[in-house]
DNA sequence: CGAAAATAATAAATATTGTTCATAATTAAA
DNA sequence: TTTAATTATGAACAATATTTATTATTTTCG
């Protein structure tokens, strides 16, 4: 039966719905399968008639967050012109979304995802996102001879290592100690690497 | 009393000895009190007599990590020629490091570092030990004149950047698949830098 | 040496976790 | 309306970290 699909689709939408907004607010360590209970408005044993355990509803999450960063990067990136300058807009967008929910950025980079039970699928998604981001921008650059295809692999690469070590860094709260700085960091990182 | 002192730490020390074969074994999460005093002998309740509680049990086996990854490096770089050779070699033996105990490397920049008791402290210990192992040799490049100092700390940027985001990518068991695809990847990229 | 005092080790207890299961409540079917 | 299926839930279990009161040990000193 539909009918019975789009009820049960909408009872787990109320405890991703709750997951969320704790991982956004207050991170993995207070996400607790009483608490999401609790605001979802069921009690901690209902949740389990909807996912396999606690990992089961977090990969939810974690599609669902990966889904929003990549539309935030989209709509924030649909005016900038083609080529160096809009892949800068997108890693830009991109970390602009993770600085805005830290909570999200520990669980897609920090946190173990050795627990999440999809390992291979939920990493591909995460660890790709910026490679798939850019990809239309670094063929562009290709078909427009500014870099040959070896160039536009080797700063691909430089590109995704480096923003990720940028980010472990500030979001640990150590390395540049203000947005600021962090900002003018991010700036010339990107153009050590595109010019 | 120094007879106190001695014994103390010496207890304290079959601690910590426990909870560092956990970590390289295991990893942080099958690091509990009971499995750590078992193993060091002793009843969980006494861990609480000599460690105010686990984090600050983890956060001596931290300090002793650092310690034995940074004479690590330094034994094996010591033949190396200085200048950019001696921080190519010193980066493969950091990363060596960390490849030879993944517990280590996600305790150090994975797990949560938030819920370690003196934050400042260790992240300041773990964020710059790069650095420090390498400043020697930026400096000789200066002196040199082979860089300028900006030039200079602009690589040393990038470097600790790039290789903390390889070792994220490649210690969440995604990026490069095989050890031999990594260390290709890691020597490509401090070409880039270096040159 | 032996009693008193200090120190150290521990078991029991508390408060959290995640997860399972039998049962109660509700909804659907006949 | 009675029966059957589904769904929600509280109780229970195992494992977690930590605290507290009590026991065991060691040290001190008369």
């Amino acid at each position: 039966m539909d009918k019975k699909q789009i009820q049960e689709q909408r009872i787990k939408g109320y405890f991703i719905q709750a997951a969320k907004e704790l991982l956004k607010g207050e991170g993995l360590k207070r996400v607790s399968v009483r608490i999401v209970a609790d605001r979802a408005g069921y009690s901690y044993a209902t949740l389990y008639n909807y996912f396999k355990d606690l990992n089961d509803l977090i990969f939810e999450c974690v599609k669902e967050f990966q889904a929003e960063c990549e539309e935030h990067v989209k709509v924030k990136t649909k005016k900038s012109p083609e080529g160096k300058q809009k892949i800068k807009d997108i890693v830009k967008a991109y970390v602009g979304y993770f600085n805005e929910y830290p909570g999200v950025f520990g669980l897609f980079f920090l946190e173990r995802m050795g627990d999440l039970c999809a390992k291979k699928e939920t990493s591909g998604l995460i660890y790709h996102s910026l490679d798939t981001l850019c990809d239309e921008q670094w063929k562009y650059l290709v078909g427009n001879g500014e870099l040959t295809a070896e160039e536009a692999e080797s700063k691909k690469q430089l590109l995704r290592f480096t923003i990720t070590g940028v980010l472990v860094f500030y979001e640990n709260r150590l390395q540049p100690g203000t947005y600021k700085e962090f900002t003018k960091l991010l700036d010339a990182q990107l153009s050590g690497i595109l010019g």
